[in-house]
RNA sequence: GCCUCGAUAGCUCAGCCUGGUAGAGCGAACGCCUCGUAAGCGUUAGGCCGCGGGAUCGAAUCCCGCUCGAGGCUCCA
């Protein structure tokens, strides 16, 4: 059974003719009713008396919840493709009517085409869709996730001085990304016919691939992109530990019923992969959330040990995603999030430590290769935090350094009062978001964390979520599309030196040089550079061109001339004419470039000859 | 969820409109060449033309249905 459900000011139906034979016989008078729950429904095959007192008791549920008592079951055929039939439909409608007690109910005609007129209420939980079937659990949309387009939001632009200034009015000439990001997410609507440039130098480079025989959004790594992954992992893990993160492991499902999930779920729209075990609903995690949470309440904590925070790094990430918005690494249905939680003690602690975490997040950034007219910051508040702390929000936004695009809230609707956002503007002009923090202020009850203040007295600590990078899919994405830009604009594409599979390719000119190209590269191995050698029976110049399309930044060809020398002949993406360097110059060069940066072994056979061919 | 497009060799694709022996490039295997900064040459192997039905003497090609995939829209703390 398929229900949709309207909270109405009013309702007007009027039947005009009988649409099947077994239509019932009615007076076709126009009827009205004011304050209203319109339950439209369609009886579907199979449903029976079981679906039909599941049916009525989610709606009363339901109308308690808005206060409202009277009730018009409408049937309505349209809401789906398999219908019951015509009089196994009526018989459910009827027993539905004479199941309920506590409301004052009406229903309309069956078998009559109506005409009909409706007012919805504007508020939240004034629409709601069900679908209800004999036996299993039904699947419920989260009341929020249909509540949250009807949150009323404020679009502006602060500059770096603090003043606001209205989005319609505002000059974007020096600020064309931003002014994309102000109209993606204020209009929420682009379009475009192409798919973005990462896709295919995703495959190209043998990073990423879909894997057919998963679900969508879960993709598959290869050795190269399984490398990078780890290197900026290990990047971002590093950063956080350094700032003071504790890092941890949660597990990645959890029971759907376990009572902070069900109120966390009505809060927080998402929609999860749900998984069944013996009897136990779970759900896959899409957030690191929960682990931290759960843990963080086991903890016997005092004001003296906060802000305390907890970084877990989680591999994966579940977010069931809508099929179509699925494409290559922007957006996953299986990710990997670093997450760090911060307990404060009071909002002046929250405040102090969200600075920190902000200087955090934009080192890491930078860390990652992206300077600053690579992204745009977003920041979200509630008027009211706002006005109660408006040097905060100005002081985030002149470190930012640019204007920045605003959304205040009247209300506010979700656990946070404040949150800000670094969007990566694609080839496309779509925006995604990276870094991100929160100022959480409903959480720190829900899930009953608590620490003892200087007074003695339990409290509830304020929670701050950051991930300093995002998804680190994502981050791979934005590297890939930032290089498409490059590209384009007739530049080398390529990846920072730190993240790049390769780094040295040697390149023999004839096979009787293979041994000194090994020996060169153990040399190179032993100080932490990822070498590799061509040892294919290929033409130097293949070779090169080969070197050239995998974006290795150096090559090095060995032949007589170097044997002889101690100079070798280096070819530096960077540069248009290959230069002379010893090999010390060429490794403290690497190293001074790779500096701060971790670094993971190759992840790939030395010997060209001997890999597969991944993609062409 | 909605719309559009696609599915042919390991990969990228042509052939389809206008039905009549299944094509190319890359890659692979083998051989020749032994090479100095972006593609050296030759030979060979490799196909249930996504699946099911229909009309036809005959279907990769036309029609219908299905499956899977992709892209866009919607959505996105």
């Amino acid at each position: 059974m398929r229900i949709l459900q309207l909270h109405c000011d009013y309702v007007e139906f009027t039947p005009v003719k009988k649409e099947i034979k077994s239509a019932e016989d009615i007076d076709p008078q126009t009827k009205r009713l004011e304050e209203i729950v319109v339950a439209f429904i369609a009886v579907e095959e199979g449903d029976n008396s079981e679906v039909a007192k599941k049916a009525m008791s989610e709606i009363s549920e339901s109308m308690k919840k808005i206060g409202c008592k009277r009730l018009l079951l409408y049937p309505y055929a349209h809401l789906s493709s398999k219908l019951a039939s015509p009089s196994m439909a009526l018989s459910v409608l009827k027993e539905m009517e004479s199941n309920i007690h506590d409301l004052e109910i009406y229903r309309a005609p069956f078998g009559w085409t109506k005409s009909y007129n409706l007012k919805v209420k504007g508020h939240p939980l004034a629409e709601n869709s069900k679908t209800i079937t004999a036996g299993e659990e039904k699947e419920s949309t989260s009341e929020a996730l249909k509540a949250e387009s009807k949150i009323q939001s404020f679009w502006h632009i602060m500059t770096t001085d603090g003043k606001l200034h209205d989005v319609s009015s505002f000059n974007f000439s020096k600020h064309e990304n931003l002014e994309v990001l102000a109209k993606y997410e204020a209009a929420k609507k682009r379009s475009v016919d192409e798919p973005p440039p990462h896709v295919k130098l995703m495959k190209k480079l043998a990073i990423a691939d879909y894997e057919p025989a998963s679900d969508a959004g879960n993709m598959r790594f290869f050795p190269n992109g399984r490398l990078m992954k780890s290197l900026i992992e290990r990047y971002v893990t590093d950063k956080v530990v350094e700032y003071g993160g504790l890092e941890v492991e949660t597990p990645i499902m959890y029971d759907s019923h376990h009572p902070s999930m069900e109120s966390y779920f009505h809060r927080f729209p998402a929609r999860q992969y749900n998984v069944n075990s013996e009897g136990k609903q779970l759900f896959l995690r899409f957030a690191a959330c929960f682990g931290q949470f759960l843990m963080a309440k086991d903890f016997q904590m005092s004001y003296k040990n906060l802000p305390l925070k907890l970084y877990e790094l989680t591999r994966y990430s579940f977010r069931r995603e809508q099929s179509g918005e699925l494409v290559g690494l922007r957006r996953l249905r299986a990710f990997t999030m670093p997450d760090c939680h911060a307990m404060c003690k009071d909002m002046e602690q929250a405040k102090q430590e969200f600075r920190k975490r902000f200087d955090l997040s934009k080192e890491v950034i930078k860390g990652l290769g992206l300077v600053e007219s690579d992204y745009e910051m977003a920041i979200r508040f509630t008027e009211e935090f706002y006005t109660n702390n408006k040097s905060l929000i100005e002081e985030l936004v002149q470190k930012h350094g640019k204007p920045v695009l605003v959304e205040m809230w009247k209300e506010r609707f979700f656990y946070f009062v404040l949150k800000w956002e670094f969007n990566y503007i694609d080839n496309l002009g779509k925006a995604s978001a990276l870094s991100t923090d929160q100022i959480d202020v409903e959480n720190g009850e829900r899930y009953n964390i608590e620490f003892i203040d200087e007074n003695n007295k339990p409290q509830h600590p304020i929670i701050l979520h950051n991930s300093p990078s995002g998804a680190i899919e994502r981050v791979l994405y934005v590297l890939l599309e930032k290089a498409a830009k490059d590209q384009k604009e007739g530049q080398k594409p390529m990846f920072p030196l730190w993240l790049a599979p390769t780094q040295i390719r040697i390149i023999p000119v004839k096979p009787e040089f293979l041994d000194y190209c090994n020996n060169l590269a153990d040399k190179l191995t032993e100080n932490n550079i990822r070498v590799d050698v061509d040892d294919r029976n290929e033409s130097v110049g293949k070779s090169i061109r080969d070197a050239e399309t995998e974006w290795i930044r150096y090559i090095l060809v060995i032949g007589e001339k170097e044997i002889n020398a101690t100079m070798l002949s280096v070819r530096d993406r960077k540069e248009k004419d290959p230069r002379n360097l010893t090999i010390e110059q060429l490794i403290s060069e690497i190293k001074e470039e790779n500096k701060g940066k971790p670094f993971l072994r190759m992840n790939m056979n030395r010997s060209v000859a001997k890999r597969p061919q991944i993609m062409v």
